[in-house]
RNA sequence: GCCGAGGUGGUGAAAUGGCAGACACACUGGCUUUAGGAGCCAGCGCCGCAAGGCAUGCGGGUUCAAAUCCCGCCCUCGGCACCA
């Protein structure tokens, strides 16, 4: 084995000094398109979705992280000029729960974390751009979400709302959707209960249309774009209108089924329907029915998911609809199975046409009335009802009252109401508090901070207080890929030249979890911007691919508490950086899942040293390279070695880096069979390798160099021109024909590509085989695939 | 329940209508070595001494030919879940 340990620490020590991955400033030509990359410009942004600072690399992040480095080092080897930048998610939850458990503050946790995760990227030997960095909780950053706050505040798009939370009755604290796991607390399984809070919202429902219809010019995996076009939930509907019997006024109900309005039965109202508010002093049962929306709202996901689909309700008595068509009075009930905010809250109940209407007009014995059909659009002009599209999507909440997050930068004044701090006030820096324990009354820790709560109103200068909520982190990932080419830049979030040279992303790469919100989220923002005049795209992210997740030895998700988390460093330190990751892109696709079995790298172990080895079968005298070709064990060795060329090339660019491996060692296979090997061929499977296994192929390829006395001048294996195959050289001038008999295979010949099509036949009809199963006889049929095989089929007597 | 992905040797996996199991791991036998998680040679889906037969979750179908296409099931994983 050779000392990978020396050579691994030598070249990326080499490579940092010489800043060898950082990209040039200037400005190129604009990116090109994933799928029609070849010739239309030579910047390419490949992305990886950067990592929380959770402390440590466990071997998941090996397989999001080495596998787009083999992408990003094969088109810098190809010429393209690649940024391939990483940052932190550094913001968070789990950094004050950690902190809370630790006592240390989340700051010192998250930069600890991230000193020591630098370091382990690094040892990683990723091509990472790191003068690009980016940390997402330091002022230079979120100064920016602050920016970007007030640009959707001004535009309308950011409103407060009282808004139902999520609130852990056990911690006394709100938690984000995330941290509810089945209807409980994730931390201590407490109680989850709904509670109505004061929040901010980012309207993303505003562009629900166009998050929908701009999938379809994104190259992103279909069951991605499925699961955001099931998110956004467009239906085609219909707004009708029930009077209210007795008064001027009507109910609207949202329907997809105009057609079957005439078998409307009765009407349901969500229970927090504004209408019962307005005509409560009709409602003749006022105490149930308020008791019954009280109910809801304490119920628990717990105990919703516990009473399953079973349905509740309760008539509002003294209330009456009539229907559009049929004129007759229908009563009004409340049910927590038609959901507030969608639609207009409230439903006809067609019990004849919807399972759902049927079941609950069964348990409470309403009536079920099958009218005839009306046409569809006969039935909008019969009840002047209106055209519209409804989404499920709603609104973006990303008020937390937590402190590890961006301050909200707003100011509550008691005479000008909602005031936005200026921008020449940004950023509004998160204090350095030593007391950051959510509290009871659901107000973020910010609010014991008396320095940061009291100040004065920008606009009357009286006396104010700061809002206190911080964001949801999701607002720091949302923007970061158009922060990474503009890293240090002050005067703005990002530099205009540098966003255009690079942007969009040319591919990003991740995992498949963030197939809704966040990758939502960034469309969001990436349109927004477009629509400020900010940008000149609409879509961050032109090419999309994620990694398969790799799974524990119980077959589940790897995770911390499950504690199944496997960390590689004891492999990486055995058999070295290189290894455990050939090792990893040998285990199997990129996009597929796998248990992680560690036992096979002894495999890829071997192949390295095997490769190192071959170096001692270098044909020294050089005069050998001018003789031709000669020996025919030599020219099969340089046909396999350009066909090896093309299928290395193919597999890397659909990412199916397994047979990539196992196409070069099936290269190595027959080059170890030969006495002596040229240089040529030992430099261009070292550049072959090169995107793989980086740095043992440094080191071949300088020691090559010095030995065939080229420059002593640095000039890396990672900017080495990608080798080109030989056309001519990968066609061979034989091929393998397949004989079949009834489509069984019974023979291989092999054959001249120069044989005509009779010729082929002729000898498949002789061979061996065919002579053994035609016994004389005619064959029935031939079949010829060119270059391929002949099937013969002989009729069997009973047919 | 709905949507999506998947199911191939002891293991990771190849093969996208045309030789099922490439490339590896593990295992078995032999050679070599003071020694080995070393190297080399051979074997390795199942049944069978062999000839041969049987095999890609199960059952049908299309085809000269199916892991691959079509129909119906079963199982695993992921997402959504009363959205009218």
């Amino acid at each position: 084995m050779y000392n990978f340990k020396f050579i691994e620490k030598k070249w990326q020590k080499v490579w940092k000094t010489k800043k060898l991955y950082n990209v040039s400033d200037k400005v190129e030509e604009k990116p090109p398109s994933h799928e029609a990359m070849a010739g239309r410009g030579k910047n390419y942004y490949q992305l990886t979705m950067f990592p929380y600072p959770s402390g440590d690399l466990h071997v998941g992040h090996w397989k999001n992280f080495a596998p787009p480095d083999v992408f990003v080092r094969y088109k810098r080897m190809q010429g393209y000029n690649v940024l391939s930048p990483i940052g932190f998610d550094a913001f968070g939850l789990p950094a004050e729960n950690a902190a809370l458990k630790n006592s240390v503050h989340p700051e010192k946790w998250t930069m600890q974390n991230i000193k020591t995760m630098t370091r382990q990227l690094e040892s990683m030997g990723n091509s990472f751009d790191w003068s690009k960095l980016i940390i997402t909780c330091l002022p230079e950053y979120y100064k920016w979400n602050q920016l970007f706050f007030l640009k959707l505040f001004n535009k309308g798009l950011a409103y407060r709302k009282k808004a139902p939370a999520n609130w852990c009755t056990s911690c006394k604290t709100v938690l984000a959707n995330e941290q509810v796991i089945d209807g409980k607390c994730e931390r201590c399984e407490g109680t989850v209960i709904q509670r109505e809070i004061d929040q901010w919202l980012f309207k993303i429902t505003d562009y629900a249309e166009r998050l929908l219809n701009d999938l379809d010019k994104i190259d992103w995996p279909e069951r991605t774009k499925t699961m955001q076009r099931n998110w956004i939930g467009r239906s085609e509907g219909v707004l009708i209108k029930f009077v209210v019997e007795g008064l001027d006024m009507g109910i609207e109900v949202f329907t997809t089924r105009p057609d079957t309005v005439r078998s409307a039965t009765y009407m349901v109202l969500a229970p927090e329907h504004e209408v019962i508010k307005k005509l409560k002093a009709r409602i003749k049962n006022l105490q149930p029915v308020q008791k019954y929306i009280d109910n809801t709202k304490l119920k628990t996901e717990k105990d919703r998911i516990e009473e399953g689909r079973e349905k509740t309700g309760i008539q509002l008595l003294g209330l009456n609809v009539l229907n559009p068509i049929t004129k007759k009075a229908i009563p009004v009930w409340i049910s927590d199975y038609v959901v507030g905010n969608y639609g207009t809250g409230a439903i006809m109940a067609v019990p004849a046409h919807d399972e759902r209407d049927a079941e609950f007009a069964k348990k409470f014995e309403l009536l079920i009335d099958n009218e005839p059909l009306l046409g569809f659009d006969e039935a909008i002009d019969l009840v002047n009802g209106k055209k519209t599209r409804k989404y499920k999507l709603r609104d973006w909440l990303i008020s937390r009252q937590r402190y590890w997050g961006t301050p909200i930068p707003i100011i509550h004044c008691e005479k000008c109401g909602i005031v936005p701090v200026p921008e020449k006030n940004l950023p509004i820096k998160l204090p350095i508090l030593k007391d950051f324990k959510p509290a009871d009354d659901g107000r973020s820790p910010l609010a014991r901070d008396k320095k940061f709560l009291f100040v004065k109103c920008p606009k009357c200068n009286g006396a104010a207080e700061r809002e206190t909520d911080t964001m949801d982190t999701f607002v720091d990932s949302s923007w970061y890929f158009l922060r990474h080419p503009s890293a240090k830049y002050k005067a703005g979030p990002f530099e205009k030249e540098a966003t255009e040279s690079w942007l969009p992303v040319t591919m990003y790469n991740g995992g498949a979890e963030h197939s809704v919100l966040h990758l939502l989220y960034s469309r969001f923002f990436t349109k927004f911007l477009f629509d400020e005049g900010l940008i000149n795209f609409d879509e961050p992210f032109m090419a999309l691919r994620h990694q398969g997740t790799i799974l524990g030895h119980d077959g589940g998700k790897m995770s911390k508490s499950k504690g199944n988390v496997t960390d590689p460093d004891k492999l990486v330190s055995e058999f070295g950086t290189d290894a455990v990751r050939l090792f990893i892109y040998f285990m199997g696709e990129y996009s597929q899942s796998t248990v992680w079995d560690p036992n096979g790298i002894l495999g890829v172990v071997r192949f390295l040293s095997r490769v190192h080895a071959l170096k001692n079968k270098l044909a020294i005298d050089k005069t050998k390279e001018a003789e031709p070709l000669e020996d025919k064990g030599e020219e099969n060795l340089t046909r396999l070695l350009h066909k090896t060329i093309r299928k290395v090339g193919d597999d890397i660019e659909e990412m199916k880096l397994n047979t990539a491996i196992s196409a070069l060692m099936m290269l190595l296979n027959e080059a170890e069979k030969q006495k002596e090997i040229s240089f040529e061929f030992y430099k261009t499977f070292v550049k072959l390798l090169a995107p793989f296994a980086p740095h043992l192929t440094e080191e071949l390829y300088q020691e090559i160099r010095i030995l065939n006395q080229e420059s002593s001048k640095l000039v890396s294996v990672h900017f080495a021109a990608w080798p080109k195959y030989n056309p001519k050289l990968i066609k061979d001038d034989t091929f393998e024909l397949v004989i079949q008999i009834n489509g069984k295979m019974r023979d291989i010949l092999t054959l001249s590509i120069d044989l005509s099509r009779d010729e082929i036949e002729n000898k498949a009809l002789s061979s061996e085989a065919a002579k053994k199963y035609l016994n004389g006889e005619k064959p029935n049929r031939i079949i010829y695939i060119p270059l391929k095989l002949v099937n013969i089929v002989i009729n069997s007597p009973e047919a």
